[in-house]
RNA sequence: GGAAGCUUAGCUCAGCUGGGAGAGCAUCUGCCUUACAAGCAGAGGGUCAUAGGUUCGAGCCCUAUAGUUUCCACCA
């Protein structure tokens, strides 16, 4: 019983019916034969706390379109589990989704709160992997729960004790960024910078010694209270006298040095400027340097400490209106300028950050980042494209301590215990601690670990380490990372610093960079925009295939994209072209068609084809060895449509209309080419392509574990797609004219064809006649036809009988312009061939091919010319 | 302040190591030709941001300038 594709093309009707299927044969999960080269791509975790969204889309298309590419070409492949471990996203929705109950975490205890993070992970996770298969991707949400869970907390400890062992983790006061929202610090890379309006208040601090006032300008005015000194500059001639002294704080009465210190910069503001180092950063490190005590004025949420009565309890906005005007009423304020700075955002929540000085767990980076840049450096580690090591390098060569530790419940807890009663810090592996000193039982510290802590350690152990598993030792190293640029100081670098200290080796080989998609306008897909699309939508109207297609072509490796609509239709009629092409084949195959490879008898045609299809597979291997998916993506198109779809098709028609032993090769042609364009075109659309394949064979294999077509050199004639190109040039200039002079196809004309190669235009006789409306064919050697219009190509005259609506003049001139056009490539190859320099140093081939050039352009314009003096 | 990218047809973008400028969409003309109007056959449209330089030869390499985007650092 033969199958048939539907009429319409409807991605929706097979879709997912097609993916059951590779799920029940197990395609995904191929046995590993390990006497083959393996084969592994590393995929972020994605973001499981929101939606699939296009960022995930161009992801998951990319790592999926290597891995269906490997698979087919022999490599065995694993898709590694990806999910994060640990976020403050992740604990904002549970605690948003909890405050609607009235809830809070401690109302729940942290064991609750972890069950509820479960079922809620689970819930979420569960759907977004659901949403990535729509897309044909492999993940699992099983193996994913794994790794999440036990898989990785092993690895996760084992890497802390490590570090601290050997020193590398550190607990320390340090200035680090803190959301006042969120409640939780985070690292630099968490927070956002933006521009914001403000004002620059410039105060004046009265000396100690009543000698007068010192004007230092701040836009902080709330963190005076803070203030535990007073810095200039000690090359400054204009405050080398009042270095030394003390200045009384305003509001506050405390007296405060004023110290000297490189760090401040002269030409700015007043050249003065007070230290706070609780609460900034640069004044923390002049604070270090010059012994100052660390005064903290805030508390968790940004309100003004009890120690401050006037202002206790306030925001910090509005402490700083009360002190402002406070300093106005004791004269103190000298004026207030506008001023535009940087201010830092939580880039979860927005809040503005504060830094504040906190006790936090560090990793130190410095010598840990040496062999990571190594690796790189010495080409171990590739980024594609190349730019990008810069940016890494930028990062790397400049790294600062690493505050690891966050102040969530959902996340790896940090493995170390105290001790309440004496004081004693341990950190180890098991679940709790007795204290080595008292005997007693030591309390867990109560925060977790960075997500990055944990995703940097992904690539083994997800593979089991730091047991010593069959998949660790086969699989390590991996070979492809596919993620955005924006994530590269996040995870990329951090998991090579793990792979190079724990594993002593690189953990991939090729980091491919894509860049993000924007929208039409190319601005940021955001929620607050409103601007996102759901990839989902995308494939409910036109089809995973075509939303893969799309985020496949036109775009280069590390350049952004926009999302347009009319770029997925395109793709989408693609899929189109495709499916009646397909159609079409199969409807003119005879009953039991069976044919698995070329026939004997190939003609012109037949050769050109298969030696243009040829040629093809092995450019797309080239471009995807190189990760030019691209173009590959581009080279496909081009075929399938122009090559197989305009040209080759309508050549078997007549073909297929004779019947016999000519319509049996050109039957057995179409079938072979189409099944290989399938196999090509797979990686990209999986779906159609599957769907496709399963209709031609019957069900009888998949096309997903075929293998992937390579350039065979018996099948490549140069000499048939020379000549076959020559018909096709002619078919196209008749065409051309008739268009030109409105002629339409139902008015037929006898063709007279006049060429030195008889044979090469006799054996394409019969697509003059379908393909240029030709009521006839005559060939000779030479021809002289009155009344008739002239097609000049380099190999023949083509002379069309048009007698009713020839106008000899402007026949005349459009040869005229024609023979100009002749006459301007002859010179211009001319004197490209007559230039010393080029024939002393342009490569040989190059000269070679120009001087055929310069003969085919000169024979053109002798047969113009024999043409106009005929007129 | 440091770094990187981009500037090519009306729009969105390709263009691999330098060898006569490409696609899709849009526009115009003609076609319902039994796979496809989600289509077919044609056409028009570009000083490759600007100015120099290297080269026999530059969209591509070098220098500078302008516009634009992004990353990093940071201005008390």
């Amino acid at each position: 019983m033969k199958r048939e594709l539907e009429k319409l093309y409807a991605p929706s009707d097979f879709e997912d019916r097609i993916y059951k299927m590779w799920v029940d044969k197990r395609c995904f999960h191929a046995e590993i034969d390990r006497k083959k080269i393996p084969y592994t791509i590393v995929i972020p975790p994605p973001n499981i706390t929101g939606q699939l969204h296009m960022g995930h889309a161009l992801d998951e298309t990319l790592q999926d379109i290597l891995i269906r590419w490997k698979r087919m070409s022999g490599y065995c492949t694993l898709w590694l589990p990806g999910t994060d471990h640990a976020s403050i996203a992740t604990e904002a929705k549970i605690v948003e989704s909890m405050r609607k109950e009235g809830l809070t975490k401690d109302d729940l205890g942290r064991e609750k709160f972890l069950e509820r993070a479960w079922d809620w992970k689970n819930q979420y996770g569960g759907r977004i992997v659901e949403q990535l298969k729509k897309l044909g991707s492999s993940c699992d949400w099983e193996r994913e729960r794994f790794t999440l869970d036990e898989g990785c907390s092993k690895a996760v400890k084992e890497v802390f004790v490590n570090y601290y062992e050997k020193g590398l983790i550190y607990r320390g006061e340090r200035i680090i960024n803190w959301c006042p929202h969120c409640l939780t610090s985070i690292s630099n890379a968490e927070v956002d910078y933006e521009d914001q309006a403000g004002s620059f208040w410039h105060l004046r601090y009265p000396l100690a010694d009543g000698s007068g006032y010192v004007e230092l300008a701040t836009t902080r005015p709330e963190t005076l209270l803070g203030d535990t000194a007073v810095a200039v500059n000690p090359k400054d001639e204009r405050y080398k006298d009042i270095v030394g002294k003390n200045v009384i704080l305003p509001l506050v009465g405390r007296e405060i040095p004023v110290v000297a210190d490189s760090y401040v910069d002269m030409e700015f503001g007043t050249g003065v400027v007070k230290i706070t180092p609780a609460h900034d950063p640069n004044d923390f490190e002049v604070g270090r340097r010059h012994d100052l005590p660390v005064i903290n004025v805030m508390t968790d949420d940004a309100k003004i400490v009890d120690d401050y009565p006037d202002y206790a309890g306030m925001d910090r906005y509005e402490a700083r209106k009360k002190i402002v005007e406070d300093l106005e009423k004791g004269g103190f304020l000298v004026k207030i300028e506008d001023h535009s700075h940087n201010v830092g955002t939580c880039y979860r929540c927005g809040t503005t950050v504060e830094p504040r000085v906190s006790l936090q767990w560090f990793v130190k980076m410095e010598e840990l980042a040496k062999p990571a840049i190594k690796a790189v450096e010495d080409g171990d580690i590739k980024f594609v494209p190349d730019r990008f090591s810069k940016n890494y390098f930028n990062w790397m060569n400049d790294i600062r301590d690493w505050c690891i530790s966050r102040q969530l419940w959902w996340g790896h807890r940090i493995p170390a215990f105290y001790c309440d009663d004496c004081g004693e810090m341990t950190v180890t592996k098991e679940n709790s601690a007795v204290c080595p000193k008292c005997g007693k039982p030591m309390r867990q510290d109560p925060d977790t670990l960075d997500t990055w802590f944990s995703s940097a350690l992904w690539p083994f152990s997800t593979l089991g380490w730091p047991d010593n598993t069959e998949e660790l030792d086969y699989f390590y190293p991996t070979n492809t990372l596919v993620t955005g640029y924006d994530i590269i100081t996040f995870w990329v670098s951090r998991m090579i610093v793990a792979g190079m200290e724990y594993m002593k080796e690189k953990p991939f080989d090729t980091v491919l960079i894509h860049g993000l998609v924007r929208d039409e306008q190319g601005r940021k897909m955001s929620k607050s925009l409103g601007n996102g699309i759901d990839p989902l939508e995308v494939i409910s109207k036109y089809g995973a295939d075509a939303l893969r297609f799309m985020l496949a072509t036109g775009n280069a490796p590390g350049n952004d994209m926009r999302y347009m609509d009319s770029k997925v239709l395109a793709s989408r009629n693609f899929a189109n072209k495709l499916w009646n092409a397909a159609r079409f084949v199969m409807m003119n195959l005879p009953e039991g068609f069976k044919a698995d490879s070329l026939p004997a008898n190939m003609t012109v045609e037949d050769k050109w084809i298969v030696s243009k299809f040829n040629t093809l597979c092995k450019e797309i291997d080239t471009n995807l060895t190189s990760f030019e998916l691209g173009v590959a993506v581009a080279k496909l198109y081009d075929f399938i449509w122009d090559v197989y779809c305009d040209w080759y098709i309508e050549l078997t028609k007549p073909r297929i209309a004779v019947g016999g032993e000519t319509a049996e090769s050109a039957q057995t042609v179409l079938v072979w080419v189409l099944k290989g364009m399938l196999k090509l075109l797979h990686p990209f659309m999986p779906f159609i392509t599957e769907e496709i394949w399963q209709t031609l064979t019957d069900g009888a294999s998949i096309l997903m574990l075929e293998s992937y077509p390579t350039f065979d050199e018996k099948l490549s004639f140069a000499k048939e797609e020379e000549d076959f190109g020559k018909v096709i040039a002619a078919i196209k200039g008749v065409r051309n004219i008739r268009s030109e002079m409105n002629v339409v196809p139902s008015v037929k004309a006898k063709l007279y064809i006049e060429t030195a190669e008889p044979g090469v235009f006799e054996q394409g006789k019969v697509f003059f006649e379908r393909l240029a409306s030709a009521s006839e064919v005559e060939i000779s050697a030479k021809a002289e036809i009155e009344d008739a219009v002239t097609v000049v190509t380099d190999a023949a005259r083509i002379f069309i009988p048009l007698s009713d609506i020839i106008d000899t003049e402007k026949e005349r001139a459009r040869l005229e312009k024609e023979k100009q056009k002749a006459q301007k490539d002859v010179d211009f190859l001319s004197s490209k061939l007559s230039n010393e320099g080029f024939l002393a140093k342009a490569p040989e081939q190059l000269i070679a091919a120009q001087r055929e050039k310069l003969a085919k352009a000169q024979e053109k314009l002798e047969k113009i010319e024999q043409s106009l003096a005929a007129l």
